[in-house]
This record gives C-alpha cells, sequence and structure tokens, in this order.
DNA sequence: AACCACTTCAACCGCTTTTGG
DNA sequence: CCCAAAAGCGGTTGAAGTGGT
C-alpha cells in the first residue's frame, strides 16, 4: 500500500535554509498564522516541503525560541525528565519553555549521555552498567558499588517526578528551567558540569570542567564523586510508597 | 600548513498518532 | 466506526566547525 508522500519531491528545495527563506516563512506566518503546513510551502512561495517548513519554524524561526547554550539547571532537568520519560524528547522538551525537542535531543546524544556513560550509568535506563559489561564501566566506581542503592533511590525519584508530571499538561511554572511543577531540581549536580553550556571559547579557562573532557581517560575521579554526590542527593527526594500510577503513565 | 578524526547540530526520513469527513 | 490526510515525533544523517598530530 504505502503512504503518499508529504509532498511532491520533485522541484522542492532541501538542505540548510537560506536567510531569504526564512524571511518568506517568517513573513507568511505572522501574517496568515501556519495553518495547514502542507499548504503553506505553495501559499508562501516556497520551494520546500511543507514538513520541513513545520521543522524549521518549530526549531530555530519561532519567536519563542531560546538560543544559546544550556543551564546547568535545564541540563539537569532534562536528565531528571530523561529518567521518567525516556526519549520522549518532546513532553521534556515541553518542560523547558524556548527549548525544542530537536535541541534537546541533539544535547542529550552529543553531552548528557556521555556523562551518564561516564558514571556507569546506563543512559537507556539511568541504572548503573551490570558487571558483567566491563567494558562499559571499566573502573570499580562507586556508581556500581551503590547499585542497589541507586536503583531504588531512582524509583523513588521516578515515582515522584512521574506524579508531578501528571500535572504537566498545566502551563509551565515562571521558573520552571529550574523545577518541575515547583520542585526544585537539584540532582545530578555534577553530570551536569557547566561545560557544555559554556561557551567552547571560555571552556579552557573553566576550573570546573567537563568529566569527559577532564583528562584523557574518558571517566575520571570527579565522576566517581560526583555519581556519589549525584547519589545523596536523589536520595533527597521526598519518598512516596505510592508507585501504583506508574502503572499508568511514563516509563515504557 | 595540511591532513585527519572527532564533535556538533540543523535538517531529513519514515513511522506513529491525531484529526476530520 | 472507518479511513485517509495531516501533523507530530524520534532516529539518523551529513555538512561544517574544531582540535590534534
Amino acid at each position: 500500500m504505502g503512504r503518499t508522500p508529504c509532498c511532491n519531491k520533485q522541484d522542492l528545495k532541501k538542505g540548510p535554509w537560506g536567510p531569504e527563506e526564512d524571511e518568506i516563512l517568517i513573513n507568511y506566518i505572522k501574517e496568515h498564522g501556519h495553518g495547514s503546513w502542507r499548504s503553506l510551502p505553495k501559499l508562501a512561495g516556497l520551494r520546500r516541503c511543507g514538513k520541513s517548513c513545520r521543522l524549521r519554524w518549530t526549531n530555530y524561526l519561532r519567536p519563542d525560541i531560546k538560543r544559546g547554550p544550556f543551564t546547568v539547571d535545564e541540563e539537569k532537568l532534562v536528565i531528571q525528565l530523561h529518567a521518567i520519560l525516556g526519549n520522549r524528547w518532546a513532553a521534556i522538551a515541553s518542560q523547558l519553555p524556548g527549548r525544542t525537542d530537536n535541541e534537546i535531543k541533539n544535547l542529550w546524544n552529543t553531552h548528557l549521555k556521555k556523562r551518564l556513560v561516564c558514571m556507569g550509568l546506563d543512559p537507556l535506563t539511568h541504572e548503573p552498567f551490570t558487571p558483567c559489561a566491563p567494558t562499559a564501566a571499566p573502573r570499580s566506581s562507586p556508581a556500581t558499588r551503590h547499585m542497589a542503592q541507586w536503583e531504588s533511590a531512582r524509583l523513588e525519584a521516578e515515582a515522584r517526578l512521574s506524579k508531578e508530571s501528571l500535572f504537566f499538561n498545566s502551563p509551565p511554572p515562571p521558573n520552571s528551567q529550574a523545577s518541575v511543577s515547583g520542585v526544585t531540581v537539584d540532582v545530578y549536580p555534577n553530570i551536569t558540569g557547566s561545560s557544555s553550556s559554556t561557551p567552547k571559547s571560555n571552556q579552557m579557562e573553566d576550573q570546573d570542567q567537563d568529566p569527559i573532557d577532564a583528562s584523557s581517560s574518558p571517566c575520571s575521579n570527579e565522576s566517581e564523586d560526583s555519581s556519589d554526590t549525584a547519589f545523596q542527593l536523589l536520595l533527597d527526594f521526598p519518598i512516596n510508597n505510592d508507585m501504583s500510577f506508574l502503572e499508568d503513565d511514563n516509563v515504557d
């Protein structure tokens, strides 16, 4: 059977958008709204697929997009939410005003995932790597020593944040960059070492180095300390014994 | 100075979900 | 209720930039 193509591919431009195209798209949407994305390119006079227009608008041109590096708080929040929601980037992005799912996905794949790996945590599950996977966690770090405790703490945090997430549909709080529905997120303080939110030009003078970049080894001692600290802070989450709601929502 | 390897991120592709007739 | 179209989403790609040798 097969789906009908999203657009007629003949005559359509692909690749990076030029400033003129951006301007056309912005002006058109300002004036008419995006309406049907499929018909927008023709109406606006763009030789682009509607899908491409939507992506360009939502990921780059939207006036409420927040450009620039992620703050430490934003990175913490992304890690927290990823532990709960997994790779549901759009859901995560909805909690970070001005950030797009694509941006968060890129942040995760290029920075945060590596940091979790360095801590001996599986970036998919946020659980410690099992001992039978020595290449993943080559050194006996506190992360592996605390495996059972980590898992327990993770589930507690997960439970709490999942419950909070039930309210995600309501407008985010003004200070939501550092909080989830008012709950201050202060976990993984060292995973989210400030480096990636710092422009490259400043990284050299930054004493607070990225654990990955801090040494020739992909994982430094700092990462061991950070997993302890993260663990302690994770334990600070209030305990909620009612986990029943997890059966319905989140956690695939 | 030139080359190579690695990183980053904008954009594309294809699948899934939602919506409307 | 069903089906097709449209929109949304996540995975992946590839060009550009950067750093190391």
